[in-house]
DNA sequence: GTAGGGTTAG
């Protein structure tokens, strides 16, 4: 028999013990998983009963306390049967339970993931106060229903509860997942009327709203107005910077920031190692690396991730392998990451064997990136006949992943390095999808490798007219004009090109010597040493034409002549970079260049007479992929 | 009781 004694000797804290080990008990039986809750269980509960009345003796007060401490037990242990007894015997017994209290039960239901039940106790009770909706509202947010979030959002301002830091912080997050920024914009007005505007969590949330809607400026000036600044909001900002690719900003703010007193952490470290791989700069991704590993940096996989992706960006697969292996714990995304690494480097082989072990290991189940990785290697790697078996597998569904526009996109690159050309024209106009610029562009690139001027014009007209700005579309189709010695047509497109205004994004290339970046754009003018480079060139292409290299003169897409289209040529800005790889490094050490668009036929034969010239390794990596050339022969068969 | 930044693909 219990008396009023003993129940005050103990603490809430103690009770709550007790409690919750019979809670777990209870949830573990399946019978009572399946039985909605009824107020009459609680009756013979037992050890809930007692354990409220327990407090119910201590007043009202103790009680509100014992729910909470239950309901946290509860989520802790993941006990939804017992959390739904707290909820029940709550109605049953509390005369007007304050709004906390009801805001315990929404937090409770939406950890355990039933948001439908939480939303119903947020309808349910009479009164409702920020912390309930904003709770509600993070929950939706949360678990990807942004449409809910921002109509419960709404009916918050209606109902006239002032927002409070946190709503504004949660539903700017949900605005950065919803295409454009105008919506972004407008809580953008209400926070600074609601005078938030300085306030570090809605700051950091506001500037990562305004750069993955591309207004990187925007995020620049909401990161420099405010008033301190944590490791949060100068990640939030220079991962903006890397996700837009533009990379070196990135560093540079990542250098300032740090020497300003930023202390990075593993999420900061892996967006750094995100720019790093954009620049393909390999000596500062292992200097971050070893950085990572004298300052302890906790290995989350996250890190362990982006370094995977840095050392394969870089050029080293191996050390991304290395990686790889070191770890104990994988992800989809590590799978993925490395076999993106294996699919650019064209290695085939290692891509399906790879795919194997992940299928064999069974830990992880590939999702559409990882399928997406196979089609793509097998295509880019010579392995044809696998892609197509996946690509058959996949739209059998064998595979559990719906085939998505990309998978046929690998497949139509696939049958168009095939030679295949009419069957993959056929194939786009099969497939369930409306077919993108993208996906017809790569059918163009397979009509300019296998000299294809009728599919190809047909392509190409296409794709002029579906985006007209593309320069790259009337180069390709260009080329493939001029093969054809269809002079006047390349005459008319040229003339287009300009009626449109077209502007080509311009081409750079760069090599990285002793940490240090050497960019160069076609026909420098700001390297200090380009005049030399001019001279390598001039001379390298002199003693390669010895060797049989003819200039690809329909790559220059000027109006001039023969003569002049060389010259242009030769200032290509991968030449310029190649050939000052070769002056500024030792004998046979590998020359990497990096170019940020798709090389050009005419300086990838260059580089593979040069390679053949001065036996020396080039690797060569472009927008889509990498270029191992060793004595004239590229890992790319001649097709990319 | 409620909140912000991160890794693969395109």
């Amino acid at each position: 028999m219990l008396t009023k004694a003993t129940f005050c000797a103990h603490q809430p804290m103690q009770l709550s013990r007790c409690l919750s080990n019979a809670l777990a008990r209870q949830t573990a039986c399946p019978s009572v998983l399946q039985n909605p809750p009824k107020s009459d269980t609680l009756r013979s509960g037992g050890c809930l009963r007692e354990a409220l009345l327990e407090m119910a003796i201590q007043g009202p007060e103790m009680v509100f306390a014992g729910y909470v401490t239950l309901l946290d037990e509860c989520v802790d242990k993941r006990a939804l049967r017992g959390g739904q007894r707290v909820h029940a015997h709550m109605i049953k017994t509390c005369y007007l339970p304050p709004i906390y209290l009801w805001t315990r039960l929404i937090v409770f239901y939406t950890k355990l993931g039933l948001l439908g039940d939480a939303r119903r106790v947020l309808d349910e009770m009479p009164l409702r106060n920020v912390v309930s909706w904003t709770a509600m509202i993070s929950a939706y947010s949360q678990k990807g229903y942004a449409s809910e979030a921002l109509d419960l959002f709404q009916q918050m301002l209606r109902s006239e509860t002032e927002p409070n830091e946190f709503t504004f912080a949660t539903i700017l997050a949900t605005c950065t997942g919803m295409s454009g920024f105008q919506l972004g914009w407008q809580v953008h007005s209400l926070v600074i009327k609601n005078n938030y505007e300085s306030h570090i969590f809605v700051g950091s949330s506001l500037l990562d709203m305004y750069a993955k809607a591309g207004k990187i400026h925007e995020a620049r000036e909401v990161f420099e107005c405010l008033p301190e600044r944590d490791v949060v909001s100068c990640t939030a900002i220079i991962s903006g910077y890397a996700q837009l690719g533009i990379d070196e900003e990135a560093i540079e703010l990542f250098s300032r920031l740090q020497r300003e007193g930023m202390d990075p952490n593993y999420v900061t470290y892996a967006s750094v190692l995100t720019a790093l791989s954009g620049l393909a700069a390999l000596n500062h991704g292992r200097q971050v690396h070893g950085h990572v590993l004298r300052r302890e940096v906790p290995f989350y996989v996250v890190l362990q991730n982006s370094l995977i992706d840095m050392y394969s960006k870089c050029g080293s697969v191996t050390y991304a392998r290395r990686v790889f292996n070191s770890m104990s714990e994988r992800t989809v995304i590590t799978w993925n990451a490395m076999l993106v690494g294996y699919s650019k480097h064209g290695m085939g082989r290692q891509v399906v064997e790879l795919f194997e072990f992940m299928r064999k290991e069974k830990k992880v189940k590939p999702d559409s990136v990882t399928l997406l990785a196979v089609l793509s290697g097998c295509s880019h790697g010579g392995l044809e006949e696998r892609g197509l078996q996946l690509y058959r597998e996949i739209i059998n569904g064998e595979h559990g992943v719906q085939p998505e526009m990309e998978h046929y996109g690998c497949v139509i690159d696939m049958l168009g390095r095939a030679g295949q050309l009419q069957e993959a024209f056929e194939h786009i106009q099969q497939m369930p999808f409306e077919p993108t610029p993208a996906i017809w562009g790569s059918l163009l690139g397979a009509c300019r490798v296998h000299s294809n001027v009728d599919i190809g014009e047909l392509v190409g007209r296409k794709l002029l007219e579906l985006e007209p700005e593309n320069a790259g579309n009337y180069v390709i189709l260009s080329n493939l004009y001029a093969t054809a010695g269809r002079w006047e047509d390349v005459r008319n497109l040229r003339h287009l090109m300009k009626e449109k205004a077209v502007i080509k994004e311009p081409g750079r290339s760069w090599v990285e010597l002793d940490q240090v970046l050497h960019t160069f754009h076609a026909s420098d003018r700001f390297h200090p040493r380009r005049g030399e480079v001019f001279e390598k060139v001039k001379d390298l292409s002199l003693k390669i034409k010895a060797l049989g290299y003819v200039p690809e003169l329909s790559c220059a897409l000027y109006d001039v002549d023969d003569e002049q289209k060389e010259k242009i040529l030769l200032g290509h800005s991968e030449k310029l970079a190649l050939a000052f790889g070769l002056m500024a490094s030792a004998e046979g050490v590998p020359v990497r260049v990096i170019k940020n668009l798709r090389i050009c036929v005419d300086c990838h034969n260059f580089a593979k007479f040069v390679s053949k010239l001065y036996a020396r390794e080039i690797s060569l990596r472009d927008k889509n992929r990498f270029h191992h050339i060793v004595n004239g022969i590229c890992t790319c068969g001649d097709y990319w």
